[in-house]
DNA sequence: TTTGACCTTGCCACGGTGGTAAGCCGAACA
DNA sequence: TGTTCGGCTTACCACCGTGGCAAGGTCAAA
């Protein structure tokens, strides 16, 4: 099948199928006379794969790891439990880093009266020493 | 004063001071006879609150439109604040994107065992209908 | 044969920041 | 006075992941 068929089976776009085939992800599709890449229906699990684990939030540099490991009968659990480890160790420090965003907000935007008056907690947070 | 003490006074590098100056977030600054940057007290308020914005998370758009309000003694606190709520949404929705990630990422992390074994969860709901 | 949909490669863009290179400038020191 | 070193200038490239666009080749149906 050729790439657009690939792409809406698997909701990764054409665009993406080549940059990942370009960054070294995937393997190099085979090629129709004329040049066009060919997709089989085996190369569509590699691709499927990438996009539950880009949904996940995997860097495409994890994602690299775990196609390999994926690919390794002999892997050892211990070692995708790593990168997930990782990944949830990163996650969780991007939410605490968001959350005090949030309710650093939450309290100024609390404060504010919201009206036609120019007098307010945020904008003086941000201009002072907050 | 020259770029890098108004920098080091305000904690935003050299760097982005040029930035913003060159996206028109900030006036160009005074320049000396030889083309230096010329910073006074005054213009380190403004990175010092854009500063602070950002480490609240706000973009360097909701920044401008910020710097202008702030700016504008006429200012009604209703316009801050829906900037600020807007923000506000976006993390929150920032953070139920990543928490719903973590929290998948957690329970399948949860039941792999770790060991030398190849058999995995995190790989198999990877690689199936996860 | 024409047409329209598809494919190819290659470049530019986003946001925000860092790096690096080439060249000018300023101050201190011998 | 001349050298030297650090700071300043602009301009470009990189990251990450994705989208868009343009110029040109290809395929299938009408």
């Amino acid at each position: 099948m050729n790439i657009s068929q690939a792409a809406s089976l698997t909701g990764v776009s054409a665009k993406m199928i080549r940059h990942y085939e370009s960054i070294g992800l995937i393997r190099k599709s085979a090629r129709s006379v004329s040049g066009y890449r060919i997709y089989r229906e085996d190369d569509l699990q590699v691709l499927r794969m990438i996009k539950r684990a880009r949904h996940l939030g995997f860097s495409l540099e994890q994602i690299r790891e775990l196609v390999s490991l994926w690919q390794d009968p002999a892997r050892a659990s211990a070692d995708v439990k790593a990168i997930a480890r990782a990944h949830i160790a990163d996650l969780n420090r991007r939410i605490a880093e968001l959350s005090e965003m949030r309710d650093i907000l939450a309290q100024l935007t609390q404060n504010c009266s919201g009206d036609a008056m120019p007098d307010c907690p945020i904008i003086d947070t941000l201009a002072s020493s907050g």
